[in-house]
DNA sequence: TTTCATTACTAAATCGTTTACGATACTATC
DNA sequence: GATAGTATCGTAAACGATTTAGTAATGAAA
């Protein structure tokens, strides 16, 4: 029999089953869900008329009666470039998506149709979708949307943001930063720049560190070295870094606000005929995959993405499955320095 | 009232609307669904109801009902390194994911659970899931288990793997090497090498293109100059190079297998104390974004991934909604010849 | 013999929708 | 005034599963 709307075939239910083999409906669904109240005969005969007819649960039916769909909402949104094509957040996704699958449980894309004839909000959705935990990890935290989202009473775990009373995977920018800021130090440098991203919480926790570590490494940072530069935008930070070139007294060290962007500043470096790390040094951050693969490889720290993204699922799978004696708690995920080579070691001025 | 197991609160269904506001749920639904056998007034004070009772749909039940889900499936498998965090797969799931959700269709990571308890295959969990339609995009597509869902009745769509009786978006590699090829020409260049990827239908088509279009310009290629590096593999690429800068007598032109994969050629070339493109000239595949980004400029193919993914989701889309006259079509995507500066104008030997 | 557990099973309600069909009332036509 | 047509609404079944409560049979304990 074929289904009228789609044209395909129909799929075998639990009452084909109960039918071939002359039990009830509920016998079979309890043979097929290991229920103990079954003799061992019936469920072998069971398990083997289900494979005989191609029997396949149906998800909506379950998730109908059970209130549980084992599928995550995932809320990433890709405005402009911060998203899939962002590979920090596309290696989060991943990771993230690895942990979930392997506990049982699908991921789908929260979005709003925004302009749409049935536009829903983002909790619409998630409500309509009746996902039964929310991952929040690459959107504008401000967004109105986002926080209706956040309050409501769908499991969530966030990433890199904290929302009053719901679960955090942070990575730690403040000791990233610090390990950065440290090594340049170490490496002799003290008159180091930050160009740094455009604000939020993560541009925050950076900027602080970076001013309370040189502090403490005795290090006055003036004005002019800090500046800003949108995320992933070379452009920006090309301007920027010529902006710090033709000071007076320039850098020796120049920190981007992310790996992608301090691309921006080796061509505004090479173009104005200096080598890296000879003339000038230079860190990135987030620790992208590329940073290892050009030469001099990138002096970056990396955010430990693997971990961040399974922790995620970790979390919020556990409050999940069990909401009573699961506390909200914040984790921090440490990322690593990775060396490179465009930090060259100087002898400071006396 | 709370749900017992989830502990949340329940949603309000057309029963409420339905008792809220003193008519049958049969005419909640109808007037939800602008059916036209519903009065103005009633039409008005249901909605109205709807709206003050926050009521949401239930996707799960349409579902059950109706055996349409508006949820697609994708099959995008992240082994090793294809998948989220490569650039040019990553902007395709980006852009089909964009079309999609703009025609009100949600997307859904199709997985098979390998290892775990309930593992299914990759058609088992589609039907369990009833997605409406399914993307295979990234993967091997000579697994048992993605043959077994091509051949399923579900609406497919395949980007880049040609699969019989099924809808398809190709990149043409066949063009685009060709235009590759024949710019290098154009250049003056006649040695010309190419390290290609490891063998796949893409594969395939670039190196019989390249070879064609060499023979065409009267170019014949030393059985040296050819080899194979694995996609997005440096470390291969920077010993093929290497192996290519020794021979007696060395091509004045490399392409790459792809952009990143490049990254190890212009390792090698600098290890060399050779100068990119004034020794020698390269050329990359894809046009990731960083190919922009660096100096010089990676000369590449730029593949036009907005357009492989939109028009994906449009056929797909299309052959779900309108099953009967939709026919089976095979869509060519054309690239466009990034020209970027790593390739220089030379002098053809006489 | 009666009583009580235990085992193996079933009936039926229920989740939230959609939809074919029937019912009613009103209007217009002859 | 009988008939047909239209507009509006309701009844009830169905989708495929889970689960509560209950039945029937068996054996053991009193």
């Amino acid at each position: 029999m074929a289904d009228r709307t789609t044209g395909r075939a129909k799929e075998t239910s639990l009452k084909d089953i109960s039918a071939y083999c002359g039990v009830s409906i509920a016998t079979v669904s309890k043979a097929l869900n290991g229920h103990k109240d079954v003799s061992e005969e019936t469920i072998r005969k069971i398990r083997k008329a289900a494979k005989e007819l191609g029997y396949r649960p149906n998800s909506a039916a379950k998730a109908l009666k059970t209130n549980r769909t084992y599928d995550l909402g995932i809320l990433f949104v890709d405005e402009a470039q911060s998203g899939l094509t962002h590979d920090y957040y596309a290696a989060l996704l991943d990771s993230f998506k690895r942990e979930a699958e392997a506990r049982g449980y699908d991921l789908t894309f929260i979005n709003s149709n925004r302009g749409e004839k049935n536009s829903m909000s983002y909790l619409d959705h998630a409500k309509y979708r009746g996902f039964d935990g929310i991952c929040i990890a690459c959107v504008d935290f401000y967004d109105p949307e986002v926080i209706e989202l956040a309050r409501s009473d769908i499991p969530i775990v966030t990433i890199d943001h904290v929302f009053n009373n719901r679960m955090v995977v942070i990575s730690d920018n403040v000791r990233g930063m610090a390990d950065l800021v440290d090594y340049c130090c170490d490496m002799g440098h003290r008159k180091i720049a930050y160009i740094h991203g455009a604000d939020s919480a993560v541009t925050q926790a950076r900027l602080s560190s970076f001013y309370k570590t040189t502090y403490e490494r005795g290090i006055t940072i003036p004005d002019e070295y800090v500046s800003e530069a949108a995320y992933r935008n070379t452009d920006e930070t090309y301007r920027e870094t010529i902006r710090l070139l033709n000071l007076p007294d320039p850098p020796t060290c120049i920190l981007y606000p992310d790996d992608f962007a301090a691309f921006g500043g080796i061509n505004a470096i090479h173009d104005r005929g200096l080598s890296i790390p000879d003339d000038i040094s230079i860190c990135g951050y987030d620790g992208i995959r590329i940073t290892r693969h050009i030469t001099p490889h990138l002096t970056t720290l990396r955010q430990d993405t693997k971990q961040l993204g399974s922790k995620a699922a970790e979390l919020l799978i556990t409050l999940i499955e069990h909401p009573k004696t699961t506390l909200i708690q914040q984790v921090m995920v440490e990322g690593s320095l990775y060396k490179g080579e465009t930090v060259r070691r100087i002898q400071p001025e006396s």
